[in-house]
RNA sequence: CGCGGGAUGGAGCAGUCUGGAAGCUCGUCGGGCUCAUAACCCGAAGGUCAUAGGUUCAAAUCCUAUUCCCGCAACCA
């Protein structure tokens, strides 16, 4: 039996700090998916890796006072520790800054230029020569420099551009004669309707604003823009090599026969990607598959309430297994899952602890007890021959649910399928009465029987888990003798129960509610430098009574507000529609910043600033004179 | 009218594409059992499927409008 290869990869992580739980899932499914094709005999190839350039990168590094190489060593440690903390199996870890990937990305670059595919031209837009920045349009306050507020020119930056009109139409064939390219499929309209039917934009694969990046040989002040960089680890993490010398192992591997990725980066894999591979003349993988988020729960995360979650912190309270149990589980098909602490304890204890955990507990005690520790098959069934019949039906089903549900990825549904046999083996426990049947010389070959079938079938369910948990199944298999008939001597708790008070309590203790709670609480901001009073006499700040107030439609957060200053009226934008009503705010007498630049907001003139008090949350409070005092009064 | 996602018993979700008796897990309540990690098994309560219209013999599902949430984008002067 030749043994069909399987090539699938997740997203290349980027590199700008620590991945949470939400990052952390992609593997996990990823490796769930890989083990699980395995198991089923294919010849599994599992990438994964970072991303590693950027001006993102470049700034953080700055900000360390390191360089990007060195940032990015520390955070691609950090990621790679975690993946392997979560006991996945990837085969290759690229990281884009690896020699032979920046080599190749280089190679495909001048290729895709000579051939016209890449051409040069300019960035446009608006540009501020003593920030040396590029605007849009859009950015623009009052058509001046939002960070200055000095004139700006039209200006273009030379740029490199990837035509991705001539490849579209192919494109559009090839989605609509392979419905399974887009999973799942209702990305796909979704993609057509928004990106390929109004037609593709060329695509900026340059830059000159920044430098830590692939430089383009040919004409070295420029870097390689992400997607070019990014996208292609897929090929050139297995051997792939422009001049025509890729290796075996990409021969064999590509097309890759899945990529796992965010919904949010669908676009780039179902539109970009597809289109550079064409560009290149490589077959186009056979399907991407946008996982959906996995969302933190309680409503407000914040870091302040440390209820941001990361993988590491869950291991340490659950164990490996839960946690790859809970994301793989707890994670829908197509909508965002939600995750929290309350919710993984709970899932801990039910389906952890109570069914699985206990479930082998209270099995091998009653192989000890009853058998001292070994059983064989009797084939005794007495009248229950339809209840063994029943759990031989069930595992066997489970075997056959499972292969079905990952046929179309549906993990968590497969794992669902298992523990569905595991419920079945503890109801056949409640069927048979082991008990009743040890309280007889004359029942005791069925109850030997029924032990040895339980042993069965629970075994046949951990075999099943292996993918999801590898861990927990071979605990498991063990325990229960690896078909032996011998079970162990003494069971070792899989999952304890967990008290949710407690683990809260301890969740407090290492992210310590930051002046959550106390009204006498402390704010230190971060400190400014020292002005003189001149600095402080540029501002004019003057009681400014509001007369009229509404919301600024387009806006989430903006309240326009008409404010009379002595004889004149200001119109005056503020962020605070969460904290005030329209209403609420005409006939506050409030403080106000009266000669600041006029800028616009959400397209709307404001002509000053009311002042506000803003606390730790960014909950906001309008500062008014503590007596009465008439509109234009001085502030000094 | 910026883009998109969502609203289903106390909680978390299926079901919506391809209309046809409201389902799963947890929690709650009642009962059973004692091999086991106060666990396991059985039963029950609890939902006008966000709202209002429409299409249909039939709508959670299709159509229209509205409300409220959540991401992203843009502004938080």
């Amino acid at each position: 039996m030749n043994k069909e290869k399987y090539y699938i990869t997740t997203a290349i992580a980027y590199t700008s700090g620590k991945p949470h739980i939400g990052n952390t899932y992609e593997i996990v499914l990823a490796d769930a998916i890989a083990r699980y094709k395995r198991s089923q005999g294919y010849d599994v190839f599992f990438q994964t890796g970072t991303d590693e350039h950027g001006q993102k990168i470049e700034m953080k590094a700055e900000e360390a006072g390191i360089t990007p190489k060195e940032f990015v060593d520390q955070t691609a440690g950090t990621i790679k520790e975690i993946w392997d903390l979560m006991n996945t199996s990837y085969d290759k870890f690229i990281r884009t800054t690896d020699d032979d990937h920046e080599a190749q990305v280089q190679k495909i670059f001048k290729k895709l230029y000579d051939q016209g595919d890449i051409y040069k031209g300019h960035y446009e837009g608006m540009y501020c020569t003593p920030c040396e920045s590029f605007f849009t349009e859009s950015q623009l306050v009052d058509g001046k420099c939002p960070d200055c507020g000095r004139e700006v020119q039209p200006a273009q930056e030379e740029a490199y551009f990837f035509k991705m009109s001539k490849y579209a139409d192919r494109l559009i064939e090839h989605i609509n004669t392979h419905p399974e390219f887009i999973q799942p499929v209702a990305r796909k309209n979704e993609m057509m309707n928004n990106f390929l039917l109004p037609g593709l934009q060329d695509l900026c694969v340059s830059r000159t604003s920044f430098s830590w990046g692939i430089p383009v040989d040919f004409d070295p002040k420029h870097v390689v823009y992400v997607w070019l960089d990014a996208l292609t680890n897929y090929i050139t993490g297995i051997g792939y090599d422009c001049d025509g010398n890729s290796t075996e192992m990409f021969n064999k591997n590509w097309p890759a026969d899945l990529h796992l990725i965010g919904k949010d980066i669908i676009r780039f894999h179902t539109i970009y990607w597809p289109i550079f591979l064409m560009a290149l003349d490589l077959p186009l993988p056979k399907q991407v598959f946008g996982h959906p988020w996995l969302l933190q729960g309680d409503g407000k995360m914040s870091k302040s309430k440390g209820n941001v979650l990361y993988a590491d912190e869950l291991v340490e309270f659950f164990g490996v297994d839960a946690v790859r149990y809970f994301v793989l589980h707890e994670m829908p098909f197509e909508n965002d899952g939600v995750i929290s602490w309350e919710l993984m304890v709970e899932r801990m204890n039910s389906d952890l602890a109570n069914t699985l955990g206990n479930l082998v507990n209270r099995t091998v005690s009653m192989t000890n007890k009853y058998f001292g520790g070994t059983v064989t098959n009797k084939g005794a069934a007495c009248d229950q021959a339809d209840i063994d019949a029943d759990l031989k039906a069930v595992t066997a089903g489970a075997v056959v649910n499972v292969e079905k549900k990952m046929e179309d990825l549906r993990v968590a549904d497969a794992i669902t399928e298992i523990f569905n046999l595991f419920k079945r083996c503890n109801k056949y426990i409640d069927e048979t009465t082991p008990w009743v049947l040890a309280k007889e010389e004359a029942t005791k070959d069925r109850l030997e029987t029924v032990l040895w079938n339980l042993i069965e079938s629970i075994s046949e369910g951990a075999k099943l888990l292996v993918s999801f948990m590898p861990e927990t199944s071979e605990k498991v298999l063990s325990q229960l003798g690896n078909g032996t008939g011998t079970v162990t001597e003494k069971p070792e708790i899989l999952f304890a129960r967990l008290d949710l008070e407690e683990v809260m309590k301890k969740v407090e203790e290492l992210h310590p509610p930051v002046e959550e709670e106390t009204e006498e609480n402390v704010i230190d901001i971060e400190a400014k430098p020292e002005i003189t009073f001149d600095d402080f006499g540029k501002m004019q700040f003057q009681v400014g009574e509001i007369i009229a107030c509404e919301e600024v439609k387009k806006s989430r957060k903006l309240l326009c507000s008409q404010v009379k200053v002595g004889s004149q009226v200001k119109q005056i934008v503020s962020g605070i529609k969460g904290y005030y009503s329209a209403e609420e705010m005409v006939g506050k007498k409030v403080m106000v910043l009266v000669n600041l630049k006029p800028a616009k907001l959400a397209g709307v003139l404001s002509e000053g600033m009311l002042l506000c008090a803003e606390d730790a949350e960014g909950n906001l409070a309008l500062v008014s004179p503590e007596k009465e005092m008439p509109a234009g009064a001085e502030i000094c």
